[in-house]
DNA sequence: TTATGCTACGATTCGTAG
DNA sequence: CTACGAATCGTAGCATAA
């Protein structure tokens, strides 16, 4: 029984039994995202690519339509049921579109100095206002040291207002920084006004920082508006004008619709102007920021925000406003090789434990210190106990790594880990209480903790003192070790190879007795090795599931797709040194051999590796 | 603690199409 | 000649039963 438990315990890693008696997976709904993520990094099941400045993004509608105002206008309507492609307003910057998209499938938002306002732009043209909120708050915190860049907001804010009459309405007292401000960044700073969709009804809510200002060390924002578009403000016709404030901006933003054949009649509408007449000022035309400036947003019936038929706005999600400002890069899977194996996709995501980021998460000090995050997260006010929980497991947002005290999860040993978990438990924790972070589990022995720390979070406290590799269980370690020895005591009988386990020993035999265990149900091939039959079916399935991110091929096997980025890298390992000739593939040059120099080259024996580095690599002497 | 099975992954080979 | 597809083989990490 007590296997039993332990076992359902790592098999849903981390859970919790409220007091109704439901079951909750904590961690479900990151995996959830985690799963989508790993979809898109393939481009399995997206349904819609958005084209960005020349850059093309496949995505899932679903996501976008869950993260973003703007999608959810856009494909909500009933219009733009079937659309598969999208092309935003050149104005819209890639990069910032790219970190927006990456942390609607991550929740990390890769906030840097150096593209804090495209994103806060962006996020404002796509509707989510609690990621611009959080990039004010990151300019906020960052201030002291991005006093020109707030010089450059309030330039950009002046060439929006150039291009928007609301804002020349706005604070007189642009008129003095209009003339004094004169950043090289102007150019680069885009002043984004989330607009009318062409012909596609944007409605929807949302203010625009158009004009930042320090005063006193304090932020503030000039000539919020609000903005809908005339489609909304017909189909919200039965509220309160005053409720539905809408300003169509005009000329700013566009974006178009690439409809599929035979929709409409044309594969990409022409962008057309929208109403640029019906412009509504509001009344308070300049807000002092406040912790409760978000509050202040007026929404039109259609807004993500007040929709009954979508779930609530990021912006009224606990995680988002207690969102901490990390400056973790996001989790860049397409390059993570494990990530892309189709068996660890099926199944890691129900059985996985902790990855690296989440286990920093759990191990970082910084979640229960004072930090500029906290005094962020205070000003928001306290989210109850149970979005905290809920965020304990969110890998990123509860990230800071500013803490000086901030400990790499590598350099962690476990007894590293129990005193962290000592040293920084909650304030609230009883006395002599071990406190795990990632779950909030307590212990009153610390063994149990570290007990807990390796059944639930993958704590690995048997490390290698040759290479630090680290490992679960003891005996694991005693095993990689005889690796390092390189003994090979078990032998095959019939060739003579040489093995240092005996299953690798069985799986060999399987070749000599031509035992193929694994067969395809599909067209009855036989394979030794499960993997190889797993290889196999994707031939079947049609899957490929790696992409070259520099063209979008797509590739059945990692090794061809490792082979083909070989013609953007431009590397050829394969080197005859009679004549000095590179060849990018094996073949070739064992057909060179063959035909130039009557080479006989079927044996490993005959190619011996070379430096690293382009050009070099395999060298065969003839 | 050891043995074992499962599994992922890298390297390699061979064949084929353009 | 070049690039890709598919199969094959070996290695080693992970998890657990014995």
């Amino acid at each position: 029984m007590h296997r039993v438990s332990r076992k359902l315990l790592q098999d849903s890693d981390s859970m919790a039994t409220a007091a109704d008696g439901c079951i909750q997976f904590t961690r479900h709904a990151g995996d959830v995202l985690l799963n989508f993520n790993r979809l898109r990094s393939r481009n399995m099941l997206t349904d819609v690519t958005i084209q960005v400045d020349g850059q093309y993004f496949h995505a899932h509608k679903a996501v976008l339509v869950a993260c973003s105002g703007f999608f959810y206008s856009v494909f909500m309507d009933p219009e733009n049921a079937n659309l598969s492609a999208i092309s935003l307003d050149p104005k819209v910057d890639p990069k910032g579109f790219s970190i927006l998209l990456d942390f609607m499938y991550t929740s990390c938002l890769n906030l840097q100095d150096n593209n804090i306002l495209t994103t806060m732009n962006t996020a404002l043209y796509l509707q989510m206002e609690h990621v611009a909120d959080t990039c004010h708050r990151f300019i906020k915190s960052r201030h002291q040291s991005l006093n020109m860049q707030f010089e450059d907001v309030q330039i950009n804010s002046l060439h929006m207002a150039e291009e928007t009459p609301v804002l020349r309405r706005g604070d007189e007292k642009d008129a003095d920084f209009r003339s004094t401000s004169t950043s090289s960044h102007l150019l680069e700073c885009k002043g984004y006004i989330p607009s009318v969709f062409r012909g596609i009804n944007t409605s929807g809510s949302y203010h625009v920082y158009n004009d930042l200002r320090m005063t006193d060390g304090k932020l503030e924002v000039c000539n919020k508006i609000q903005t809908g578009a005339p489609f909304a403000q017909n189909r919200c016709s039965n509220l309160p004008h005053n409720k539905s404030p809408t300003i169509t901006s005009h000329r700013s933003f566009s974006a178009s619709i690439i409809r599929p054949p035979g929709a409409h009649g044309g594969f990409q509408e022409p962008a057309t102007p929208t109403n640029e007449d019906n412009i509504q000022y509001p009344q308070a035309s300049c807000l002092r920021m406040s912790p409760s400036f978000n509050k202040g947003v007026i929404c039109s019936p259609q807004s993500p925000l007040r929709s009954d038929c979508q779930p609530n706005s990021p912006t009224e999600s606990s995680s988002s406003r207690n969102a901490s400002l990390s400056f973790k890069q996001p989790s860049d899977c397409p390059k993570e090789a494990k990530a892309h194996n189709w068996k660890k996709y099926k199944f890691i995501v129900m059985n996985q434990t902790c990855d690296e980021g989440e286990k920093e998460a759990m191990l970082s000090p910084c979640r229960n210190r004072p930090s500029a995050d906290a005094e962020v997260q205070s000003e928001e006010g306290g989210g109850d106990q149970r979005e905290e929980a809920a965020q304990s497991v969110d890998s990123c947002s509860s990230i800071s790594c500013d803490s000086p005290q901030h400990l790499s999860p590598d350099s962690l040993t476990s007894d590293d880990t129990s005193r962290l978990h000592s040293e920084y438990s909650s304030p609230n924790c009883e006395k002599n209480t071990y406190l795990c972070n990632g779950c909030d589990s307590k212990f009153t022995e610390e063994d149990s903790l570290k007990d807990h720390m390796v059944q639930v979070h993958n704590d690995k406290p048997y490390k290698c003192d040759c290479c630090q590799a680290a490992f679960r269980y003891k005996g694991n370690l005693a095993s990689h070790k005889t690796v390092h020895t390189g003994a090979k005591p078990y032998h095959c009988n019939i060739c003579g190879a040489q093995f240092n386990r005996p299953a690798n020993l069985k799986t060999h035999i399987r070749i000599h007795s031509g035992e193929k265990p694994y067969k395809c149900e599909t067209c009855g091939s036989r394979f030794v090795q499960v993997a190889h039959l797993r290889a196999h079916v994707l031939i079947h399935t049609g899957e490929k599931p790696y992409p070259c991110e520099i063209c979008g091929t797509h590739f059945r096997h990692l090794q061809t797709l490792k082979s083909h980025m070989r013609i953007h890298t431009g590397e050829k390992p394969y080197h005859c040194e009679n004549c000095d000739l590179h060849f990018r593939h094996k073949s070739q040059l064992r057909l060179h051999l063959r035909q130039k120099h009557g080479a006989v080259t079927n044996t490993k024996a005959q190619y011996r590796r070379t430096p690293s580095g382009l050009g070099s690599g395999l060298v065969h002497s003839c």
